[in-house]
DNA sequence: GATGAATGAGCGTTCATTCAT
DNA sequence: AATGAATGAACGCTCATTCAT
């Protein structure tokens, strides 16, 4: 357990800089500094840099993915799920907002534009499953408008994420009651 | 009236270059070349990069701002206004989607915060003082939900943008009829 | 006529550091620092190192070329076309050394050895050309051993080149008369 | 015994990366990775990379220096003799392509001069001697031209050199009837 | 003795900006 | 006013070498 130390680091270090400056903020060589290590040293864990943006990426999704479910219960009423979802990723953002902004950079990007298409497509495990699968069930009951699965998931993400973001950068102060009510909400927009 | 022209011309480069390739993919010497003017020539214009992405992003406001308002009728029904607004700004970045890719570009950036944090605070003239009016109404008048400004926005826009991406990037196809019902759902979720 | 000016520094720099140190002890800043130009003014002349390389190539394969053809009589007898040849290559080293060393760098290279196919299966334009024809002759005319071209190459170019590495090395001294001799020894090697 | 055996495979892995993608292709990690060892370990056997290389190079020239030796009658006339090494040297390079291709790579720098030099003042112990001594005989009895002993050299080995790089790039096929003509034109060049 | 993770100087290359023309 | 050649700091990345284990 003494190896991912050094890997840890990198990893936080460029979470960091990267979340704070984006991809231009955050050259190889002070993500060294900032993770303690030479600057050869990160090309022992990741082959180059892209390669490290990717994985980081990884690891948030699946830290995401893991919280978003915990608790979830798959025979809750519908709208119970929903609120349950939402209410876990914005919570999730709003604890981690390094791990939000960078996402926010990574999205806007090549590989982000690539994600998500594999994602929409469905070629790709990923912390969106579990809303997906929510919502063509949701379709399909008709208990969700009639509308494109693309548009019903910009419909509930569109708001989360602007919120998670005004909260983040201070414009705003989500409370456990105005989370609740942004996401009821979110699920007046998208609910039949 | 000659000197405009080369302002137009670079204003125009940099925005299909970046817009296309990110900041990242824009040296100003490519600007320059696809602008047709000298490298240098640049700079009697803008200051420097900073000042030109800054203006290129108040130009594109501008635009925006006013097709926003074209055939808005400040007198009609408040649901009216919101569905006019919104198809406006959908309709606006459906079918200037350089515009709409170098807006995201920019407000994932440094300067991206300080403009939105500035058109919150009301401190800036900007294409969002029609929406902040109407919805600052539409709470005064109970017909909105009782949700802070911030996050109405959030509610009303976040799913627009979203929307707005989805189809540039080829992930949906946003005819009229999609995008009024896309809307209407947007209004189901900021109306009380 | 200013323009090739700089380009002429950073050949002529990058020729002397090549030759003398091979293609690891010439650092594109240092060929720079030595013609008197910045590091990224390299690259508004040369692509980039490998462009710079062959193209260098290019330049002396050129000059040698027009030397060598110099008082070429097509007419004259066989033998002393021969003498002629290997004289005024065996001159062009020791007068050039900078050049000899540099071509025995870029010979002993990737590059080098598709070069040098080009030139033996006639693809390429080259100093050489004028041997081959003589060559090709001379076997036809039963004048030359009977053994393939390639190897009469070698008995001509072999003992040339090596003898003017020992000169520039000084290792001897290659005056008119043994410059004279050595081709001679050459002559007996491939001559019936 | 144990030793000698990482030791033969480091020399053994140095040669194949060398000799095939040059000093350039052969970094100590990779060397180490082929050789089965670890990349420290290198430095137990050889102090630097520098010393490596030149550790091999002896290693190469002391294996041929025994082949070319074996079968040497001393007594026998003069051009069976040299016959007798030419065909031996010959054959060595052809049946080592890999050993070849090092000693070109290794000429071609600065180690290379130094012993090159050192060989021609009979500073050193090498494959050489015996031609040397051939040589320096050749001259005394007048069988020979009457060239300095460089020049000899130059004409019985350039043409070897060529050869041998020409068939193990392909460029040609050398039989063993073809090998016995050129030697026998590189005696031509020599014999008086 | 053997290892291989760690290092950091040094590489080739890019690009925002300047300034002589 | 307009140019574009020139700059050099900064980038991502490599690799010979060291040293704690």
């Amino acid at each position: 357990m003494t190896k991912p130390d050094k890997r840890d680091e990198i990893i936080r270090s460029a979470l960091e800089l990267i979340a704070e400056h984006g991809f231009h903020g955050a050259p190889m060589a002070m993500v060294a500094e900032r993770a303690g290590v030479g600057a050869g040293t990160i090309y022992r864990y990741f082959e180059n840099k892209d390669v490290l943006i990717n994985e980081l990426y990884g690891e948030i999704e699946g830290k995401m993915q893991q919280l978003l479910m915990e608790g979830y219960a798959a025979d809750a009423p519908f709208r119970a799920r929903f609120l349950h979802l939402g209410t876990a990723l914005l919570r999730y953002f709003i604890e981690h907002p390094l791990d939000f902004r960078y996402l926010e950079q990574f999205h806007n990007s090549p590989y982000g534009v690539a994600v998500r298409r594999d994602k929409l497509l469905g070629n790709r495990e990923g912390g969106c499953n579990a809303f997906k699968e929510l919502f063509e069930q949701g379709t399909a009951q008709q208990v969700l408008k009639d509308l494109p699965l693309v548009i019903l998931f910009d419909l509930a993400f569109g708001p989360l994420l602007a919120a998670a973001r005004d909260h983040i950068l201070g414009f705003i102060h989500l409370d456990k009651q105005l989370i609740t009510r942004t996401i009821e909400a979110c699920w007046d927009a998208v609910r039949r």
